[in-house]
DNA sequence: CAGCCAATGTAACAAATGTGAACAAACTTC
DNA sequence: GAAGTTTGTTCACATTTGTTACATTGGCTG
């Protein structure tokens, strides 16, 4: 149930089984649903738990006075909210589902006996954290120096990336339940030229969207296009139990 | 010398004066000095140190192989770069002095000396590790959704507030020792634009620069004009030992 | 299978921002 | 204080992206 968490923290740390056995103590709570469009937080809660997607996606967002909307980033399965998050005491931003979606809900306590009992999930947690605020800065340079269509393509790799490690989807194609409307929200573009953007993707033999799932056709392509790097997302380094040839077939920078 | 970390963290924690005592000791490695434009870190380095900002500005820097440039984060005094990179590999991104800048490079060993004895330090550390990923987040928003003008605009309310926070600057100006030329990769714009932006906010009478001092001559109507809100800095709240009144005066959005 | 609604696609036009180059002003350095 | 360098300013024009409004498609639901 909390495979996706395992798998990708596996791509650091070399979990023992009393460690499983750790994370799978989060779902003591129950797992939660939550409904397409629905939020799970809202702007202004005190923030209680820490979220754990399972199974769907989320998204976190921030709606400015006037109404415009920035999708600030995607929850995958195995995707956690800020930890120790229960230090603020007002969230700054709203967690809404885009999917259906199954999630947890971790109390303080449990995370504290997380990091308390094993090492190694207190660094993966850490890891985790690292890598979620380089992911962050990376739309930072996405949304400031790359062009349109270099903007959806490297979010079209971040998430294919993202997608293998937490071992969903395949070599070409992934789930991608995000409507047009939701691109241009993330890439702070309108959903008329992302609607353009796309045509060119396909027109050019990058990619093929079909029922919530992409195909990439041409990963070196699409890459390139993108000024793609993936040294921000820090995989399978140090610890990790993987061999090189096991990690996610996508050009390095 | 490390006033501004302390002054910082008052703002979210009341420290004892063994804490204090213990956050000097960072400075038991020696001060270190950078010209502006020097780099401190680069992409691709294996990471040492974190470090902290004592005096002069510093920014986060992504560099695309095509030269295109973003900041991604500017370092004020009293700012830490991300705890924990010592797990990382490989640095993300550069670091380098804006201006002439003097910072201390701390050693895991210390770091972890500071979380292990005070458990205010601790949460104030996390506290800054989560006002600044939420910073991260507002940039997004910033890049994503905000016109030129809201976008610099913003940028100046929170570098204002940002520095007030450490003990710098008065009611009405801030050392602000960018050029157009940051502000425009900051804001990912070009620097014709930023200056076309600079003369517009200018000539509305909301400030005024002046030999690397930025004046504020109407905060409201920055704020106002930028869609700010400073929830995201999570400011003063629950142990923090000042009262309202001391807080940075800006119009909560 | 009809009917509906969300999602996607199109087109003409408008606005914001970028480009490249030249020049001016402000600082540094000697 | 003269020369040189960095920073700021301006201009004419190009390009990208946004806006508005409407058409089409596709998947559900009854």
């Amino acid at each position: 149930m909390i495979t996706p968490l395992i798998k990708k923290f596996e791509w650091f740390v070399h979990l023992s089984d009393d460690d499983r056995r750790l994370l799978r103590a989060m779902a003591s709570g129950g797992v939660q649903h939550a409904l397409p469009g629905e939020d799970i937080v809202r702007e202004g809660d005190h923030p209680v738990f820490v979220y754990l997607v399972l199974d769907g996606w989320a998204h976190r967002y921030k709606v400015l006075e006037d109404g415009r909307r920035q999708i600030i980033s995607f929850f995958l399965p195995g995707d956690l909210c800020d930890l120790n998050i229960f230090l603020l005491k007002e969230m700054d931003h709203s967690i809404g589902a885009l999917t259906s979606l199954s999630y947890l809900r971790v109390t303080r306590q449990v995370m504290d006996t997380l990091v308390e009992f094993s090492p190694r999930i207190r660094s993966a947690l850490w890891w985790d954290t690292l890598v979620s605020a380089a992911i962050q800065r990376e739309w930072t340079v996405n949304l400031g120096q790359r062009s349109a269509i270099e903007r959806v393509s490297h979010l079209i790799c971040e998430l294919f990336i993202r997608t293998r490690m937490v071992g969903l989807g395949d070599d070409q194609t992934f789930p991608f339940p995000v409507i047009q409307a939701d691109l241009a929200e993330a890439t702070g573009m309108t959903t008329v030229h992302v609607n353009r953007v796309l045509q060119e993707l396909r027109s050019r033999d990058l990619i093929l969207f079909r029922r919530k799932r992409l195909r990439i056709l041409d990963i070196e392509g699409l890459t390139r296009l993108a000024l793609f790097n993936d040294n921000y997302l820090h995989l399978g380094r140090e610890g990790a139990h993987m061999d090189a040839d096991d990690r996610p077939a996508v050009g390095m920078g």
